[in-house]
DNA sequence: CTACTTTTGATTGACTATCGACAAAAGTCT
DNA sequence: AGACTTTTGTCGATAGTCAATCAAAAGTAG
């Protein structure tokens, strides 16, 4: 009853409460059977592949002149759009018509620790500008987000594009988020952050949906939409300062109870030993092959070494020792990623985050170990392999995640009312 | 008139694709779907609690007359019934309508390695009538299928239920099945059984809807139905001559890319060492906490003990040689448990299986582990609790698959038309 | 250039699900 | 008993979909 008087968000674009919290309302499953609307025929061309009003008749089973006229209303709607060449099959040439990807834009912001990084994309998941920054997140929510908010207006203008074609913003933040109302919970390194209303600060500046969620989850979901279309079962393993995982499970984005799901850095491993953990436990998988862990352990063999960069650098540079602990690295990643693989059963693994610039090493070790410790059957189709979206996969996804929302059939319906 | 065509849908196992799952706001006043959309009023009474045309009509803000004549079709096909008790608020008593538990029958079958539990169940998951019987897996497909379909002839029978009042046959399996397609995948414990296409074997005895799953995914359904209905985000852990889990996550049940997600079994635990396990590494969670092992430890020890079964009488009769064993492996397992906290970030964990029944030692070693090992914020509202399903979970699930299917909003789409 | 094929667009009438309104039914309260 | 309240069943109006038809458009094949 509560949820259902909630989802009445009458006035401000507070878009998720609808979509989330009715399935909590009802975990039966209150589905609608496939309605066809607007949308119906909108979602057979999200995917960017141009069809004829044929082909998606036959797709959706519905009439010809019906197909029509949602056809035209979506192309008056700037959602769709003709699409030129149309090879003749021996009499008229049929028109194609394709998602319109220049119809919206909408925002992806990776906001890190020390830097963020902002983009403007088209519908189609394109960059169209972007922006980067130092930028300390220690600075609390009134500060950096409104930065956010001027650099979204940078890009827009120079894009050329007016506010009024944003369609939504998708933000990453370096902590654990509660998706569903996009307010940190507990961060450990974003003082002032602990449950502040993201999206309503953000909305102050642009009223448009709001998605928030943790830079790991979206760096999963700027992986997949960059390079893995057609896998439902992946993971993202961010190897940094910390080290975290994205899942996405059947294709969609596991975030667990209080969404603090993926958690590997505080795994216990068992070359662990009695090695002290920021998180006040001993023996965690951070504490080991975090990049300041990995980096300590350098300087302690006379290296000049204090950040995750002095250990790629020195990578790089060919020292052996590096790459030696580098790879020691990969391979204790790789005993956590084993039980990952045993548990969750992905098919496609993507290693990203700074330390898996040093290059195949890292790497190499994870793989060493998993191929070894996992499951005949859950690693004969599984493929490992460093991410396609590289430092971009945060804005990447937080992009993805808007789009997916500014696409939604629900906001099409909306839209087409 | 209780008998209308039914529908049969000859279709295996169905897949549910995610566009049932988006739930989409029915905006009142512009007419969608010309279908008889009977089953979004449908999914509203799916939990059983009765309710009146007026409620309906504010929950999905259809007309009352709409809803009135939905109503009436749902009624005639035995769907739901009119339910006594009318409350009224000053004019004339509403009447309250619910799910009818019995308008048909479901068969939960939990195939075990040496026993087997076959269930006839309402659709409120209320079991009629159940056999248990002591059959061998390694039979083969034939035989056990053949006694499955003679068990339910015989379960049909006693319930005083005709066959077509059959609405779809769930069934668990002791080993890795392709949900999709109902076919076991290399099964260690099942000779004759890889790939073997088991909906249509059981399907040329009953002509019904067949779905299929590993058993721990249907022992967690099984689980969650009895005890956790409100629960999205639950993993039932089987600790018994295998150790396993099924994770249901943002309440749909996580099956990974080849079907054997939920593997704990051979995860590395820091205390394993050299341990030999049957799947040929060494130091899997199995080979030193499954029920075989701990009674080779006991055997050591000069006790009488060669099956799970021997070291839970042991315990129960207070050997505390035992004790100390079983909370031991209770340890074990929650190191894997704790990770899995980390990973998946689960409200509810219920500890099931044949070991769970020697006590609360079990348990209390998990616990002990658990909380001391995974992160507050993972653990602040997690629940570890023994399984009140008990040894029915295995069938219980099977039933709640199988329900799950015969009032999908498909099937009831299907059945109106 | 002509004949043929295929797509497109417009229009029609039939059909059906939904809506809103109204009247009857079945209670409670004074 | 009569007034009031609330639910329930019925009915016409509305609107969106479908299937069919026709004519025009835009190609290809000969």
């Amino acid at each position: 009853m509560d949820e259902i008087s909630r989802g009445q968000t009458n006035g401000r674009a507070a878009c998720f409460t609808e979509s989330v919290l009715k399935p909590t309302a009802a975990p039966a499953g209150s589905a609608f059977p496939a309605l066809p609307g607007a949308s119906d025929i909108f979602q057979l061309l999200r995917d960017g592949r141009p069809r004829t009003r044929s082909e998606l008749a036959q797709l959706t089973g519905l009439a010809r002149s019906t197909v029509a006229s949602r056809v035209e209303a979506l192309r008056k709607l700037g959602y769709i759009a003709p699409f030129g060449g149309a090879a003749s099959t021996g009499g008229r040439p049929p028109s194609l018509f394709a998602l319109n990807p220049s119809a919206r834009v909408v925002v992806g912001a990776d906001l890190g620790a020390t830097h963020a990084l902002v983009s403007l994309s088209d519908l189609a998941g394109e960059v169209l500008v972007e922006e980067r920054e130092a930028l300390n997140i220690a600075d609390g929510p009134e500060r950096v987000l409104d930065w956010l908010a001027s650099a979204i207006r940078r890009l827009l203008e120079r894009a050329g594009r007016a506010p009024e074609d944003l369609g939504a913003i998708g933000i990453g933040l370096p902590g654990p988020v509660e998706h569903e109302t996009g307010r940190p919970i507990n961060p450990p390194i974003m003082p002032g952050w602990d449950r502040a209303d993201v999206p309503a600060m953000v909305q102050r500046y642009f009223n448009v949906p709001v998605l928030v969620d943790n830079d790991v989850n979206i760096m999963a979901l700027g992986e997949q939409a960059a390079a893995w279309p057609e896998v439902r079962d992946l993971m993202f393993i961010k190897v940094a300062t910390g080290i975290g995982a994205g899942i996405i499970s059947s294709g969609q984005l596991q975030r667990g109870a209080q969404g603090t799901a993926g958690d590997l850095g505080h795994v216990r491993v068992p070359r662990g030993g009695d090695v002290l953990c920021r998180c006040g436990n001993t023996g965690c998988l951070e504490a080991l092959a975090g990049g300041p862990a990995l980096a300590a352990v350098l300087a302690g063999e006379g290296r000049e070494a204090e950040t995750s960069q002095d250990v790629i650098d020195l990578v790089r540079a060919g020292d052996l020792q590096a790459i030696h602990v580098v790879r020691q690295a990969g391979r204790d990643i790789g005993d956590v990623v084993a039980t990952c693989v045993n548990l969750v059963n992905p098919s496609v693994i993507a290693i990203g985050g700074s330390l898996a610039q040093a290059g195949e090493h890292l790497l190499a070790g994870i793989r060493e170990v998993v191929y070894r410790r996992s499951l005949p059957l859950a690693t004969e189709h599984l493929r490992i392999v460093p991410s396609v979206a590289g430092q971009r996969a945060g804005v990447l996804g937080a992009a993805s995640m808007a789009i997916s929302h500014v696409l939604s059939p629900e906001a099409i319906e909306a839209a087409t009312r």
